[in-house]
DNA sequence: TAATACAGAACGATTGTTCTGCTTGTAAAG
DNA sequence: CTTTACAAGCAGAACAATCGTTCTGTATTA
């Protein structure tokens, strides 16, 4: 039932109803169905848009039958929700970062965010998922709740990365609020702003603007995830 | 067949091949025609998101028969483009605005913006429509040199009312790109904040980041249009 | 009189959903 | 350890509804 538990490569143990480990073989292949039908819809919502994305699509993409996405999921709408889960899980935690923290470029931590939100198919994809909330009312009343929530933790994240130079940690999260607003701004100006190169000298700019009020706290050796 | 000769209340004269003042009832009526269904489509875009903008519901909106639509647009991606050099014409010299430009406060002139880009049903649409571009090449490679053509006239107009304190224009526009740049993702951040007044803040605390880059020039009375 | 402006039916293609079968893993019964 | 019953997993046809386009026919104006 849970949309969120699946990926898991060695499939170890589900935390499921049943605290038994080892799910079987039968429940093994329901999740990876599940977790191709979720990465076929980003795939397609990056390529096609919201628009184009249909289930047709979705199951050429995954390569499975009709019967099998409507059994995964009854609806498109399932689906959608289930994939906007899985984007929110892998974003929030993304996969280990090759490099550290820059522990002092403001900017460099701007790049590294550009890319998750407009230079990835997940941060496209999601990109035309929240634009479709937008109007798609049904859509919106059931991930709204999902959104906020994970737009606090975010908030959370960032402020154990980050101090403010007067102390005040409302500004923290309000002065990366406004990063990431940005950022997602950048795909709907990219049709005005074709040069990658303007693209980049403006993230470098905009670093200049918000490094003044920001400093990077001491970090305590744990790896933990970025925070978007 | 340039469709961005229209609109004119008065309708006084065409520029097109036939230089003769004073368009026949029969053009006016086709011009009037053409207006509602482009703003019908971007009541349809604003209201229903372009993944269900549907002919059938921008027909149903603007009062026409399908026949009449049909006949002024014979293909939906006509219909699109037409909508998109309207919405680029009215925003880029908007109707006097009721408040001269501040002068002072750049903070009001964000607000200004943000309620052009994101405040209004126009503004909204055109952002429909720019997601839209991003995965269809077709309409994409229609208007993408129109879309540059306005951002480059945009800066140019932006110039005109602010100078940098070091007296670079280059960093003038490029501070106005980042604006409008993060603008048009409150759209993408809404979802996430749907409290409008902490919206309203961060677009003020924006304005506090921009601003020590940005001095108003010296007005010469003409009410120009405002830049975006 | 001839092109323009429009009305509306008809078109095949595609949308998302529902339905009927068939196979197969799995847990209980013997 | 078998055997059996049953639900889960899946394949694919059938569905009405809607998509955008094309077509034929009629009225109006230049």
């Amino acid at each position: 039932m849970s949309a969120s538990a699946h990926l898991q490569k060695a499939a170890t143990n589900q935390n499921n109803l049943k605290p038994a480990g080892a799910g079987g073989v039968r429940q093994r292949q329901s999740l990876e169905a599940r977790h191709n039908l979720i990465e076929a819809t980003i795939f397609c919502l990056d390529k096609f848009g919201y628009a184009d994305t249909s289930i047709a699509r979705i199951q050429d993409q995954a390569k499975v039958s009709r019967g099998a996405l409507t059994h995964h999921f009854p609806s498109k709408e399932e689906l959608v929700i289930a994939t906007i889960d899985s984007l929110l899980e892998k974003l929030l935690r993304p996969s280990l970062p090759s490099k550290k923290l820059s522990q002092t470029d403001i900017v460099a931590d701007l790049r590294w965010l550009a890319r998750n939100i407009t230079g990835t198919a997940r941060g496209r994809a999601l990109s035309e998922v929240l634009m479709a909330t937008r109007t798609d009312k049904k859509l919106s009343a059931r991930v709204s709740a999902r959104l906020t929530d994970w737009n606090t933790k975010l908030d959370e994240a960032v402020v154990g990365f980050y101090a403010s130079p007067n102390g005040d940690d409302d500004d923290v999260r309000q002065i990366w609020m406004i990063a990431r607003t940005f950022m997602r701004g950048l795909i709907l100006q990219q049709p005005f702003t074709p040069d990658p190169a303007q693209i980049e000298q403006a993230i470098n700019r905009f670093g200049t603007l918000i490094a003044p009020y920001l400093e990077t706290r001491k970090r305590d050796g744990v790896d933990d995830a970025k925070p978007l």
